[in-house]
RNA sequence: CGGGGUGUAGCGCAGCCUGGUAGCGCGUCAGCCUUGGGCGCUGAAGGUCGCGGGUUCAAAUCCCGCCGCCCCGACCA
């Protein structure tokens, strides 16, 4: 493959529009273009790139047992309104109309109807377990695309559906998957973390999220450092360290002037108290209820984990008026003690005195709090999200550490709700009908390709795993126009094309500098420098782009020495 | 949707405050030169200054409205 003959369009400059590292180089290499916000054009570097996840994927998947087929992106709105996800999802589906006015959507993924496909086609017990799987272009209205690839209107996705007869085959199709899961990513060149996750809008039990390590993530988890434990952000159960009882446990509260401290950070620095002493007091509407949340002053409220625990289906931080109405002070200055709501306590706060709180009048705080004594708590929960450093759950010699993460994979076992909201069913053994179990299993594609650029790469650029490399080998004659340069290049690329090698031959009439930089931006694993003075010397170039390695081999034993490269970087990307 | 930023040549930017000929670097095209890390010289092409309205003798520049894009938050593969 002949540079000049192919489109790769390489900036000098970094693009504005890019924030994050793999960004810039997708759009840097020269392998995608911005349409609008969220959609992108594959130029053909990107597409080949995008071809090799793709078949990672589809070789694990059919190695698991799973079958692959293709749905339709378009379906009748009505599919959803039966499972009543349409109401759930409706803001994030695109909505569009037929000719004859019907309502239909654009599948943002496909439970209905791989759900709907098993109730037709499904009757015996004989017929389970089925996988079925696809790779596809999914749509969704997101409410902020961002990254580039990483959260698009359009992607691609591989999405799995399994359906068992019982638990015990259930157990056994999620395994499958997250075998099949961790060969993918290892194969694609990803250091993957598995997490346990909230299984969202996709309702079921279990849920695995795999996780790319990642600073530019936009999930937060923890794992522990003693266990296995990790955990997202949004479920991690991080265990309370450090004291309860301060300063004052045993007095009465007091009320003390604070004027203007309205936040955490000035109310702690006004007491010289670390932020864990104070009580973080949040008015929030649950289903338009006043509720009021606390959690210790240096954690977050998680909210789905505060949905969860007050069964609301509506809920959001109350606006400025109502906390004054309720709290009889303004924002900044509630707490728990006589207050006249509904009051549910993390977890964390058992056993909390001494502490400090808003005293529900306009600047002012209250010390001395005992929450067991001075407020009537309705319940206590886990509210509030972990912190690095909390205890692990799971075992009680770890840390939990704070870590951000891309979301690559996911894994549910979603239950019989689509099957019985769609009438799948079958006969067992006995003749008797029963409604299968179901799983789902999701990799973003599109998004697992910008994961490794995020993951791999330096100041220069790319460094492609081989396996998923638009190219294995870049051969790059430094000066085109010297015949015999470019005579052994020809060579060199034909030689290795022949043997099955993927092959970029950059033929441009550019300067040595422009190539190599280019060469180093692109990041194909393997490259070729032949030039006018190794020539001389009786000998080609070998330099691998991810340790910068180079040696030098007569040009008659370049293919196999390029060859016995490529193996080395291939066993390294075996699962 | 809320908050912040930004829109001038293919890309990166200056000019705007203080209204008066639209500029710089890179890239592109032609020619010369050069050939082991974005080389040098000469010449050229390329712009409805995001869109609409207003103020003014005159608007990239001032005012109003709209739109796109980027970043922070809720959503998720």
């Amino acid at each position: 493959m002949r540079w000049t003959q192919q489109l790769i369009p390489t900036l000098r400059e970094v693009p504005q529009e890019a924030e994050i590292a793999s960004h810039q180089l997708l759009l840097r290499a020269g392998l995608i273009r911005k349409l609008a916000g969220g959609l992108y054009t594959f130029l053909p570097l990107g597409r080949r790139a995008l071809r090799k996840v793709e078949q990672i994927v589809r070789e694990e998947m059919d190695r698991a047992g799973a079958l692959e087929i293709l749905m339709p992106a378009m379906h009748p709105q009505e599919l959803w309104e039966q499972t009543g996800r349409f109401a759930v999802l409706k803001d994030v589906m695109f909505k569009i109309k037929d000719r004859q006015e019907r309502n239909m959507v654009l599948g943002p993924t496909h439970e209905e109807v791989a759900t709907e496909l098993v109730a037709h086609e499904v009757q015996s017990y004989r017929q389970l377990p089925l996988n079925l799987y696809q790779i596809q272009t999914k749509f969704r209205d997101e409410i902020r695309p961002r990254f580039g690839l990483m959260r698009a209107k359009e992607f691609i996705m591989k999405d799995a559906y399994s359906f068992d007869a019982d638990e015990a085959g259930v157990e056994r199709s999620y395994r499958a998957m997250y075998t099949a899961y961790e060969r993918i990513f290892k194969r694609c060149g990803l250091r993957t973390k598995a997490v346990e996750a909230d299984s969202g809008a996709m309702g079921g039990s279990a849920s695995h999220e795999f996780m790319v390590l990642a600073d530019a993530g936009e999930d937060g988890l923890v794992e522990c450092d003693a266990c296995c434990y990790a955990a997202n952000l949004d479920r991690a159960e991080g265990l309370h360290r450090g004291p309860r009882e301060f300063a004052g446990a045993e007095l009465p509260p007091a009320v003390v002037p604070t004027p203007g401290r309205r936040t955490m950070a000035a109310v702690a620095a006004f007491f010289q108290a670390p932020p864990a002493r104070l009580i973080k007091t949040l008015i929030y509407l649950a289903d338009q209820q006043p509720v009021a949340v606390l959690v210790p002053g240096d954690r977050e409220v998680n909210e789905l984990k505060l949905q969860r625990v007050l069964q609301a289906t509506a809920l959001v931080l109350a606006d400025d008026a109502t906390i004054a109405r309720v709290t009889g002070a303004p924002v900044g200055f509630a707490g728990p003690v006589g207050l006249p709501l509904r009051i549910v306590a993390d977890e964390k706060l058992q056993g909390y005195r001494g502490a400090i709180t808003g005293a529900n009048q306009p600047d002012a705080h209250l010390i001395n709090v005992d929450l067991a004594r001075d407020a009537r708590i309705a319940a206590f929960a886990d509210l509030s999200n972990a912190l690095d450093g909390d205890s692990c759950p799971r075992c009680a010699a770890g840390r939990l550490h704070a870590r951000r993460g891309i979301e690559v994979g996911h894994v549910f076992k979603l239950g019989t709700k689509y099957c019985t909201a769609l009438g799948a069913g079958y006969l067992d053994a006995a003749g008797v009908r029963q409604t299968p179990i179901m799983g789902c299993y999701g990799i973003g594609v599109t998004r697992t390709l910008q994961a490794v650029l995020e993951q791999s790469r330096d100041d220069h650029g790319i460094i492609w795993p081989i396996s998923i490399a638009p190219c294995a080998v870049e051969v790059l004659p430094i000066n085109v126009q010297h015949a015999p340069t470019l005579q052994a290049a020809l060579a060199l690329t034909a030689a290795l094309e022949h043997a099955g090698c993927d092959v970029l031959l950059d033929d441009r009439d550019e300067r040595p500098g422009v190539k190599f930089k280019d060469a180093d931006l692109l990041g194909l694993p393997i490259r070729v420098n032949i030039g006018e003075k190794s020539l001389a010397k009786g000998v080609v170039e070998i330099k691998l782009r991810h340790n910068g390695s180079l040696t030098a081999v007569p040009p008659e034993q370049a293919p196999a020495a390029v060859q016995a490269c490529a193996q080395e970087l291939w066993a390294a990307v075996a699962p």
